[in-house]
RNA sequence: GGCGGAGUAGCUCAGUUGGUUAGAGCAGCGGAAUCAUAAUCCGCGUGUCGGGGGUUCAAGUCCCUCCUCCGCUACCA
């Protein structure tokens, strides 16, 4: 037994998250932790939202409320959707906790300390008119170098130029179309990433086993252009963590608050102090800090490859920097992201599924089962409703529903609702233990590996195995010359839908759940599975499970497919 | 522009450090079975492994080059 901290990226509060964003982070990172609780480890899962930030703002605005009141509301939102899809988070907290705010002016004062905050003046984009400075995505003008009339601030969509704010020609405000811009002189903290490129990009070296993908992306920015640069952690904002030096104020930093790519990744670690406030936990630091016991814990974090520069280079910087004994990650698992049928998803054109439409269409294992058998894990994937629907219908439907299905229901005909007693196994049942026990340690391997498809692949060669043994047992001839070889038979089958139940239980939870109770059984994993396959005894009573998972049909694909092509309702 | 990823069967994808006839699921074709949600099981693949060149006894795998798609590019998060 191992201890094991997870944390998945944290969902920015602008909105319900659409299901490319949902299996980039917080839906492995479910079933890694559902998976490791399974086998017995100690987990903390835990997730939060990301408040902080212009978006957040403005979409209060948009909503015509008090910022902290749409972001309580919008957390609670996600927090339905996140049960909804059955995340068994230990707690989902917010960035905007006070733990946070505490623990974020803590890291800043320690940082200030160690000598690797320093005070830069520069001139920002000012709008008289919003009454706020503006990103630099935020203004949009005519590009200087091709003439298109809508680049932004930052870079131009037509001809990819990089762009400053005040290179644009008829800057205006994206947010009002504001043209009185005016540049303003204002302070902001810089977090001296640079000094730390050495000790950053050793730590990145020493790190076996990462996937290419986190890597590549750190390494990359460690060595590009002039190396690692320095970031500013301080934004002009209302919202957001006030800019202290612990609980002390910063002289010079009134008003202001710390940029929400700092106070972000702190919320990982705040929001197992929230756990701990909430009466759910006693001990945070037995995670978090290595000097409080947090030493063997293993700490792994789900992201999408967006996310990836902030976890490899500025958390961990602001870990090292702080010079106290924080835990910092073991190991980093990104993804790539998925499309929409030929397209992105796009939360701003409504284009895609998302997590309410999809919970208000099907029960969450039919998600869950599909994002996670095809999670962008070696390149960006793609979801169609054609491809939802086979693998819906095949491989839960018919492979594992129908399989119950046909089991139960034969036992009930045959010999009722009680496992059958007699008959002695022979060699088809030897084979199938032999072939299922490989099968089993295969899915077990690629789930501690985090092969979330490979371990999807095994799972369901596992219950195909089934479907094998009962065409070669065929009870239902045996039946009419050796009834208590039908018993055995079928006592073996019974004892199949049990153990899939239980190995299947990260994937698909509710059918399990589902199909134990319906065996009246217990979840206990199969780590002897001859033993396994015995549990189940002569005399048992269980009852025949309602259908595990209907089917999608023709009518409801065509359907889904027209309603989702674009502009969300 | 720079960096990174991808391009393998009709579709979605696997292919470890280069090594015998390149694999899986789905779809398709043929068959078996009739317990089951018309659900299952068995058999069937002539794929210029994006194009071209190179290294090697041997290349999907390594090198060069070109093409296409995607992502990131530090003030959206």
């Amino acid at each position: 037994m191992a201890r094991h901290l997870i944390t998945s990226a944290i969902p920015y509060i602008n909105g319900v998250k659409h299901l490319g964003n949902l299996v980039g982070s917080q839906l492995p990172a479910d079933l890694y932790a559902r998976y490791l609780r399974a086998r017995g480890h100690e987990v903390l899962l835990l997730c939060a939202t990301d408040e902080h930030g212009t978006p957040a703002e403005l979409a209060a605005k948009k909503a015509g409320k008090p910022v902290a009141e749409y972001c309580a509301e919008m957390w609670q939102v996600q927090n339905d959707l996140a049960q909804g899809f059955r995340l068994s988070f230990d707690h989902f907290g917010r960035s905007s906790s006070p733990q946070n705010h505490r623990l974020t002016q803590a890291f800043a004062k320690a940082l200030d300390e160690a000598g690797l905050i320093r005070e830069v003046s520069e001139t920002q984009m000012y709008s008289p008119t919003d009454g706020r400075y503006l990103p630099d995505r935020y203004i949009e003008g005519t590009c200087p170098n091709c003439g298109f009339e809508s680049a932004r601030g930052d870079q131009c969509d037509n001809c990819t130029k990089q762009l400053d704010p005040v290179d644009l020609i008829n800057p205006r405000s994206v947010i009002s179309g504001a043209t009185d811009l005016e540049m303003r002189e204002t302070k902001h903290l810089y977090l001296r990433q640079s000094t730390m490129k050495d000790e950053l990009e050793k730590w990145i070296d020493t790190r076996e086993g990462w996937p290419v993908l986190t890597t590549s992306i750190a390494k990359k920015w460690l060595t590009d252009g002039d190396g690692l640069q320095d970031r500013g952690i301080t934004r002009d904002l209302d919202w957001g963590i006030p800019v202290q030096r612990g609980d002390e104020p910063w002289p010079g930093m009134e008003g202001k608050v710390f940029y929400v790519w700092f106070d972000a990744p702190i919320e990982y670690i705040a929001c197992a102090q929230e756990w701990v406030d909430a009466g759910k936990g006693d001990d945070w630091q037995r995670w978090w800090r290595t000097d409080a016991g947090a030493d063997d814990v293993r700490y792994t974090q789900f992201m999408g490859k967006d996310n990836v520069p902030f976890h490899t280079l500025s958390f961990p910087a602001t870990i090292l920097g702080s010079a106290e004994p924080w835990k910092l990650v073991d190991y980093i698992k990104s993804f790539n992201y998925l499309n929409y049928d030929g397209g992105q998803f796009s939360t701003s054109r409504g284009r895609g599924v998302f997590m309410d439409n999809a919970l208000e269409i099907l029960p969450a294992d039919y998600w869950r089962w599909w994002l996670l058998s095809h999670a962008p894990e070696n390149s960006d994937a793609e979801f169609t409703w054609e491809n939802f629907q086979t693998s819906v219908n095949k491989d839960l439907a018919d492979v594992l529903g129908n399989f119950a299905s046909r089991v139960t229901k034969f036992c009930r005909s045959k010999f009722g609702e009680a496992v059958p007693e007699g008959g002695t196994p022979g060699e088809i049942e030897e084979r199938l233990i032999a072939d299922l026990t490989a099968k089993l340690r295969e899915y077990e391997t690629h789930m501690e590996a985090i092969e979330i498809r490979k371990a999807a692949a095994a799972l369901r060669a596992a219950w195909v195995l089934g479907n094998e043994y009962l065409q070669e047992a065929a009870p239902w001839s045996t039946f009419k010359t050796d009834p208590e070889q039908a018993a055995m038979q079928i006592r073996l089958a019974l004892n199949l839908i049990r153990l899939y139940a239980i190995v299947s239980q990260p994937f698909i939870p509710d059918a399990s759940a589902q199909l134990r109770e319906a065996m009246a059984t217990d979840d206990a994993w199969p780590e002897d599975v001859p033993a396994a396959l015995q549990t189940l005894k002569p005399g048992h009573a269980f009852t025949v499970p309602d259908v595990t998972f209907r089917k999608i049909t023709d009518a409801e694909r065509e359907d889904w497919q027209a309603r989702f092509s674009g502009t969300r309702a």
